[in-house]
RNA sequence: CCGGGGGUCGCAUAGUGGUCAAUUGCUCGGGGCUGUAAACCCCGCGGGACUAAUCCCUACGUAGGUUCGAAUCCUACCCCCCGGA
């Protein structure tokens, strides 16, 4: 049965944990959560091509309005048509709106000012000034043709004071209604997804306040915004928003900590740590944590993960890749974040395949 | 053989009387990374006293010497490099 682009489904339960199994409609085809898509954050998974993240098994990536503004830019993006032909990549891509951007740029660095209509900004490559309003966030992702677009947001520190928790809250929900008018309005939304980010930091009185004038303008899903330092208020937050509705924990996290958020509730998630710490040597295996450039696998001939399938671990040892990070070769990057991506995507299905009430 | 320049903690470099167990880079060892300013960042790297402040030992080619004090000055020796025979 056809169903209208959005929709999201629940189609089994745990019964011990609040997990869920869904799917969400979009016009690229459906998503099986709970789902992870990798950030793609400059219209790249860095080290790989589009034939890799089809092997891989992903179902969706995530790119960034921020970044693929400054580089390439709009209007090459336009050139080929939306990203999707520009990059290569026919499943879902989900575009982040850049209000992190907005957040570590002048929240935290003071390389900007957020004013009521829009955050101006330098970016961090060329120095020019920006003036990102909540209408040119949605306008530019209408442009790249996302399948999934988010609200230009205001987060905050977890611990930030009551004061700018109110005042993240406040921009938030104008811009989400200014977001979701100038969507609603434009043409090409139609096969298109909106979600909303609840902020709040760790104040629940304000998660839940937060929540309720998003919801009063009405999304089909909801980011959790900020960062989720506290459980009790991730689980909270999880907890106000419908069953019917997806919960997306944007930017977290490590395999224990989507798995955590899974049994909240949680359905979406995106994350840089499995591509990062791949680049980094840090890979995740079934038994835990690998630190490949550790001396201690020098010599051992074993692939760094016996259960993988994937192409590092069907073919090199742990020596081998030993040797190509120490040599900073990026054959071992690319590898390592095959590998990591694999894993996260079978850890997925694994947890899928268990929510079956 | 003559003239000149050198030998510093794995490698390469800085240091030319006390502030030097000694600079910096690399290597090496370890750690971090959560809507990617990230192929990045941090720590350690002579030995020992439990970790820290701190203290002790052994150390700047080798052996002596000058000096209260030497990686630094002097002498001899050993090695290396450059130029000339």
């Amino acid at each position: 049965m056809e169903m209208p682009i959005g929709t999201f489904e629940v189609v089994a339960k745990d019964n011990k944990t609040k997990a869920r199994r869904g799917r969400l409609y979009t016009r690229r085809g459906i998503i099986e959560t709970p789902a992870f898509a990798p950030d793609a954050t400059y219209a790249v998974l860095k080290h790989l091509s589009t034939h890799d993240l089809e092997k891989i098994g992903l179902q969706m990536i995530l790119t960034n309005t921020y970044h693929v503004n400054i580089r390439p830019g709009l209007e090459v993006i336009k050139e080929h048509n939306g990203i999707h032909n520009f990059l290569k990549y026919d499943k879902p891509i989900l575009t982040d709106s850049g209000g992190w951007q907005v957040f570590s740029l002048v929240y935290e660095s003071k390389m900007g000012k957020v004013l009521d209509n829009g955050v101006k900004f330098r970016d961090h490559i060329s120095g020019d000034e920006h003036f990102l309003t909540p209408q040119k966030a949605i306008d530019i992702q209408l442009t790249l043709d996302s399948d999934i677009l988010m609200v230009l947001d205001y987060p905050v520190s977890p611990n930030a004071n009551k004061k700018d928790n109110l005042y993240s809250i406040s921009r938030t929900t104008a811009w989400a209604k200014i977001s979701k008018d100038t969507f609603v309005k434009d043409e090409r939304s139609r096969d298109k997804i909106l979600y909303g980010i609840i902020q709040g930091a760790n104040d629940k009185d304000l998660r839940k306040k937060s929540f309720e004038e998003l919801e009063q303008i009405g999304f089909g899903g909801y980011g959790f915004g900020g960062v989720p330092l506290y459980d009790d208020v991730v689980e909270y937050t999880a907890d106000l928003i419908p069953d019917s509705k997806l919960r997306y924990m944007m930017g977290s996290g490590t395999p224990d900590d989507i798995k955590k958020y899974v049994a909240m509730g949680y359905d979406l998630f995106d994350c840089v740590v499995p591509t990062r710490n791949a680049r980094h040597g840090l890979l995740y295996t079934s038994e835990g944590e690998m630190r490949i450039t550790n001396a201690k696998f020098k010599f051992d001939k074993k692939p760094v993960d016996e259960k993988c399938d994937c192409e590092l671990c069907t073919t090199y040892s742990r020596s081998y890749l030993h040797h190509l990070f120490k040599i900073k070769e990026p054959l071992g990057r690319r590898l390592a974040t095959i590998h990591n991506l694999r894993f996260y995507v079978k850890m997925m299905e694994e947890m899928r395949k268990l929510i079956n009430h």
